[in-house]
DNA sequence: ATGTCC
């Protein structure tokens, strides 16, 4: 018995010596070298059942270095989640309280909420609002970065455009579908685009074409771009009460934000192995790292791209009019922001949710045919100053295509006069929560200002009509 | 959400 065999074993430092002189004296009493050698392996693999006897000491040095190495361990998941607070629990499925339970354990986690639309999505679920310290975590903001809405409100009345007319400027003026970006001689530019941060990563230097083709565009999925009529009960921000003509887009940061999330994310679970795969997508980038400070770049300027395509839907739109809104309001519901949270900077993901800071005025959809409202931020402490960014689907899209009978879905546009263009059974009306429930578990965030009416809508047309 | 693996 030697060294030799010893550090085969795996043993390192001074654990070789001890090891070395407990097979000695295994040796004296007359122990066959693989015999001594299995023994070893059974303390290394359980040092806390060997200490007593000749394989104490080694065993108290392992069991000593396992200890260091958990108080290292800066991947450990509490064992139990920061308390948070939830709003609407009625309204939310299990498994988005489950995750929300799990980022609660991440030991950079320091407080969280859940808005009454929550539902399940990678790592933290839509509708979380999670703050942590010194670090960023890119699923907690999710796939489209900088997910955002605007609304524009027109000195003017809803019937002023018909339904023909507004179906005309929807087509001439937005571009939906994956992939899709306007033509080149179409384009317009935008300051977005001369952002230095385009030319600082190699990843931003890639997707500049693509984020240039695409900008001023709406996507896929839940995004929309709709006229209606919008309702203001009380005077706001120069507008006299009243029901205006109004457009309201729902739209992200495209492939460019898409690319920067998966980048990101795959980087920062490769930086993470040893994260519980519970939390596997809730990986992070210390913002004290390269790798952090360069996410945190690319998604603020995500961020930024995402309001410049609604301020180009808007622009064009506004052009074909001849008249510039009375009023305008634009949030983002997919970003991070730093926030002083009881006195400490921390980071704020808001996934799905609504920045709801004292005063501060915000935009919540309903579905296609369904109100969305206009909302001013009661700064509520316990939910970091948030609310929630819609209804919140109450069935996946698979689901849906499934309990929902198109001859129900037709009948609930028709009976509220939706025209709609494009769009599919998987975002009917029916897939969504009651948009009024979702409000009212939430008067305590936010006062609801005003509220919209879809008439004529326009959203991706998926694979189904091509 | 995204031409669903840069």
């Amino acid at each position: 018995m030697n060294g030799k065999h010893i550090t085969k074993l795996g043993f390192t430092g001074a654990d070789i010596g001890l090891a070395l002189a407990a097979a000695t004296l295994r040796e004296r009493a007359g122990a066959e070298r693989d015999e001594i050698l299995k023994e070893l392996a059974r303390v290394q693999r359980s040092p806390e059942s060997y200490t007593g006897g000749l394989y104490a000491n080694l065993a108290e040095s392992l069991m000593a270095a396992q200890a260091e190495e958990l108080l290292h361990d800066d991947d450990m998941l509490r064992p139990e989640p920061l308390d948070y607070r939830v709003w609407g629990r009625e309204l939310i499925e299990p498994g988005a309280l489950a995750q929300m339970n799990t980022a609660m354990r991440l030991p950079i986690s320091r407080a969280g909420a859940l808005m009454p639309d929550a539902h399940v999505g990678y790592g933290l679920p839509i509708g979380g609002v999670l703050a942590t310290e010194g670090a960023v975590i890119p699923y907690g903001v999710g796939v489209d970065i900088g997910c955002s809405m605007r609304l524009s409100v027109y000195a003017a009345p809803a019937a002023s455009l018909d339904a023909r007319g507004a179906v005309g400027l929807l087509q001439k003026h937005t571009r939906f579908g994956a992939g899709v970006g306007w033509d080149r001689r179409e384009r317009l530019h935008h300051d977005v685009l001369d952002d230095p941060a385009w030319h600082s990563q190699p990843l931003l230097r890639h997707l500049f074409d693509k984020a240039v083709n695409q900008l001023g565009t709406s996507g896929s999925g839940n995004h929309f771009a709709e006229f209606g009529t919008f309702t203001l009960p009380a005077a706001q921000g120069g507008l006299e009460p009243g029901s205006y003509l109004a457009l309201l887009t729902h739209s992200g940061s495209r492939g460019f934000g898409a690319q920067v999330a998966g980048h990101f994310t795959r980087l920062a679970e490769s930086l993470h192995p040893h994260l519980d795969a519970s939390a596997k997508k809730l990986a992070w980038l210390g913002l004290d790292t390269q790798e952090g400070h360069d996410y945190w770049q690319a998604m603020t300027l995500a961020g930024e791209y995402a309001l410049a395509n609604h301020e180009q839907i808007h622009g064009r739109v506004a052009k074909a009019l001849g008249e510039a809104p009375a009023l305008s309001v634009s949030n983002s519901h997919n970003l991070a922001w730093k926030q002083e949270v009881g006195g400490r900077e921390l980071i704020v993901h808001r996934k799905g949710a609504t920045p709801a800071a004292s005063g501060v005025l915000g935009l919540i959809p309903g579905s296609m045919a369904d109100p969305a409202y206009l909302v001013r931020g009661r700064g509520q402490p316990d939910s970091l100053e948030s609310a929630s960014h819609g209804a919140g689907r109450q069935m996946g899209r698979k689901a849906a295509e499934k309990a929902i009978a198109k001859a129900d879905w037709k009948a609930y546009l028709a009976e509220r006069n939706v025209t709609l263009l494009g769009g599919g059974i998987d975002e009917a009306p029916q897939a969504y929560k009651r948009v009024e429930e979702v409000i009212a578990a939430q008067t305590d965030l936010v006062e609801v200002l005003g509220s919209f009416q879809p008439q004529v809508v326009r959203m991706d047309s998926g694979s189904e009509d091509i």
